[in-house]
Order: structure tokens, then C-alpha cells, then sequence
DNA sequence: AGAAAATTTGCAACTTAGTTGCAAATTCGG
DNA sequence: CCGAATTTGCAACTAAGTTGCAAATTTTCT
């Protein structure tokens, strides 16, 4: 089980083309079992006996995101952004844009998607929202 | 013109039952006139001369989320999280659901949305992201 | 209006998340 | 196994946000 694990986690690391070091073999291994999204902090614990820096981590993360194996989540920021809440209803508020060349947000106002429903039994969602990447007029 | 932000935003205050200060008629006024979320630092330099500790925005922000007058938009979590890209297309990502009682996260794998079109001329979309909040199995 | 009570503000110090430079260690290709 | 290329760990740093507390402001009560 494990062993395939690791040779999976060699195989990949290989036909993208990374040096196959311990700690990229150790983070790929911990993102191939997780079912959910996780922290540099998250993936450290999980790493357990096999400690390695959190600069490492995050520059194995880096690599990883370099070649396309792995996503940030939520494409979130660093900082948090407010907004007045006047034109949302209780479930959504307008789609977010952000210029992946410029990086400027826009409220993309005046629509309002369908609600999601869930296809996993039990989940009750009171609030949806979607953020969107491309390039704006500007860029474009 | 100014004169009537600056009523706007006191009288926005007086109906949320909040302390109407100048602190927080100045960061309402800079939102009432946004065209995007801002972050803290944007709308310290949007106030200008009148000047506040950045402590004071951020507890300004905190009282507006409280009454329900903001949003953080995006959702956004300190963090970053990483993901494996494997069941992913070029355009989505699976939606992540967030738990609002207990924080957890789930990945909603098996479910593909309809790609978002804008309504904005000029705007090329290439990636789109859903986030949904509620309650989880465990929780509901 | 004036005073007391409630709330907000600013400051300094702190935490958390992530980054950078650099020297030492590891990995790869021949 | 050697040398070049890449990665690692460390320490020090930045950015974003938080906390405690005393002083200032706002509201309420009379």
C-alpha cells in the first residue's frame, strides 16, 4: 500500500520532469491520500516522523504548482477583501472577476447564477459564491 | 455631493444601531464609492488625510460584518490551500463546500457547473471557481 | 447642557503565513 | 563516481491581522 504510494508519488514526480527528492516525495504522497484542500501547516502534521522546513514545504508546493500538479484552492489571496453587502441577496452576492494578467477584480453585477445543490446526501448550502479568472478588456 | 455620502453613511450607521464615529463614517464612505473589494491598506490610502490606525479600520470592518453591512468577499481564509489538479479540467475545479459551525471543508467532486458567461462585454473568462458555505452532514 | 455609562480609538507588542539570500546537501546525467 | 544543476535548511524578514489596555469619543439619562 505505502510502497505503491511512494512509487506513485516517483512516477509523477518524473514524467513532470522535478528531481525526485524525499520531501516532494513525502508532500506528494500526503496530497495523493487527502480528500480536501490543505494548509502548508496541515500538510507539515500530516508528514508526521518526516519532518521537513516549512520553506521547503512551500517551495515543494511551488514546484509542484509550477508544473500544473497541484491547484491553490479557493484562489485565494493573501489579504481579505470587503465589499458592502447591499446588492446580495441571503444566498450569493454578484461572480468576482480577477485579470490573471493585471490582477484587477471586478464585481461582474447583474447576474445571478443558479443555485448549486449538492450532490452528496446531508449538505445544506445557504450560500454560493463563484470567482472567475481570464483576462479583463484591458488585457485582453 | 459629499454632503450627501457623509449623511448617507451616518444614517446607514443609525439604522444598524452602531456608534456613528468618524472612523466609521469615513470607511463606510470609501465603500459606498468602491467599485471593488478593497482591503484594508486600499482603503487607508483611499481615506487620505483623514488617517486611522489600521486597527481601527479593521475593527471598523469587523463592526459593518457584524451588522451585516460587509462582506469579506471571496470567502477568503488566511491560507493558502493546495490541492492535487488531477480531476480537474482546464476551466473548474470540483466546488468546495465550508462548514459555518465547524469549519470543515469538503471537496464536491462529481458535479460539473455551467460555465459562467459574463454579461460585461470584453471579459475573457478561462477559469471559474464555486465555493459554497452551509452546514455539513455532521453538523445540519 | 452635564455627567455617567458604553463604546471606540491608538499604541505597542505579538502572531501567523509566507518569502528571501545564502551556504551546505542532494540528485541527476554521463 | 564526478560535476553541474537543483533542492534544502537556517536565520532573518515582510505582510496581514490580532490583542490588551489606557485614553478619547459617543450616546444616554436627567
Amino acid at each position: 500500500m505505502r510502497r505503491d504510494l511512494d512509487l506513485q508519488a516517483r512516477q509523477i514526480l518524473k514524467t513532470a520532469k522535478l528531481y525526485c527528492t524525499a520531501g516532494r516525495v513525502a508532500v506528494l504522497r500526503v496530497l495523493l491520500r487527502a480528500d480536501k484542500p490543505l494548509r502548508q501547516d496541515q500538510i507539515a502534521k500530516r508528514l508526521g516522523k518526516k519532518r521537513f522546513n516549512k520553506v521547503t514545504i512551500y517551495r515543494t508546493l511551488e514546484s509542484l504548482l509550477r508544473v500544473g500538479l497541484v491547484h491553490k484552492a479557493f484562489m485565494a489571496e493573501r489579504a481579505w477583501h470587503f465589499e458592502l453587502a447591499h446588492n446580495c441577496s441571503e444566498t450569493q452576492c454578484h461572480p468576482h472577476f480577477t485579470c490573471t494578467k493585471c490582477g484587477s477584480t471586478h464585481c461582474l453585477t447583474g447576474m445571478s447564477l443558479p443555485m448549486v445543490k449538492s450532490p452528496h446526501k446531508g449538505f445544506h448550502i445557504h450560500r454560493q459564491q463563484t470567482r472567475l479568472e481570464g483576462l479583463c478588456p484591458a488585457c485582453a
